[in-house]
DNA sequence: GATTTTTTGTTTGCTAGCTAGCATAATTGT
DNA sequence: ACAATTATGCTAGCTAGCAAACAAAAAATC
């Protein structure tokens, strides 16, 4: 994904966030924090990267003004529109692949990644 | 491992510098850069983070001058023996998981990264 | 023997992850 | 109504990845 962006100076998680501007609209910059599993710290850097580039605007909440509004800007948009579809990267990675393998294959790394979380949760808390 | 590490200052990277330095050895830093399939970008800051700390040495070869032999200090093999072991990790993550189905997963990992790689491969060569 | 190419390591500047600590705003408890 | 707590976002400082560009040394070529 990196590679196949590198030439319109974005980044993978860059990428993701102006994703969920195209599709859903403006959104929350709390609620991203959900979908895309990472840190407030660095959301916080991914989108002063993209507010820099002038290609999404923070606008604060007028009832909650801690929360901030996150909305493309038209350059986003148009630049948006330049993307090339990467679905490519999936197709080369899987095609091919018997579908109970790769059925398999999701299920060890959801238990996997499910326990390690849990372990660091308890770590944490403790 | 990061978090496992952190009390020691260290980071899963210079985990394995001072992993192939313990089991092996003093290494050629172009050698490490094989093993741990990094850019030698990466490597270069990695070390110097460890030199810094003054866990590793770096000694220029007498033979081929631009090449750098890296070897553990003493307080280097003083840090390595308080690490604490790490294949509870592993434990946790995948413990009666049938081993058929991890079997499964590595198979498709594997092809899934190498047909990848191979991709960046080429792109980076056009 | 001199020139060109290749190899090795470093530096710079970027993305992206983390923790810790701070400020501000909202909410909750008393 | 005021105080304490919680929520949100930011900054600073770190690890770790990358590419591009540079210097120095060695190797290859002419």
């Amino acid at each position: 994904m990196d590679a196949a962006l590198r030439p319109y100076d974005i980044g993978s998680t860059q990428w993701y966030v102006l994703y969920q501007l195209a599709h859903d609209g403006p959104t929350m910059q709390r609620d991203l924090l959900r979908m895309l599993q990472i840190e407030r710290a660095t959301l916080s850097i991914v989108i002063g990267a993209l507010v820099r580039k002038g290609l999404v605007e923070q606008v604060p909440d007028s009832i909650d003004r801690r929360q901030k509004r996150l909305r493309m800007t038209a350059a986003g948009t148009t630049l948006w529109g330049e993307l090339p579809d990467l679905t490519f990267i999936r197709r080369v990675a899987f095609d091919g692949i018997d579908q109970a393998e790769i059925a398999t294959a999701i299920k060890v790394l959801q238990t996997a990644t499910g326990r390690l979380d849990e372990l660091l949760r308890r770590g944490t808390d403790a």
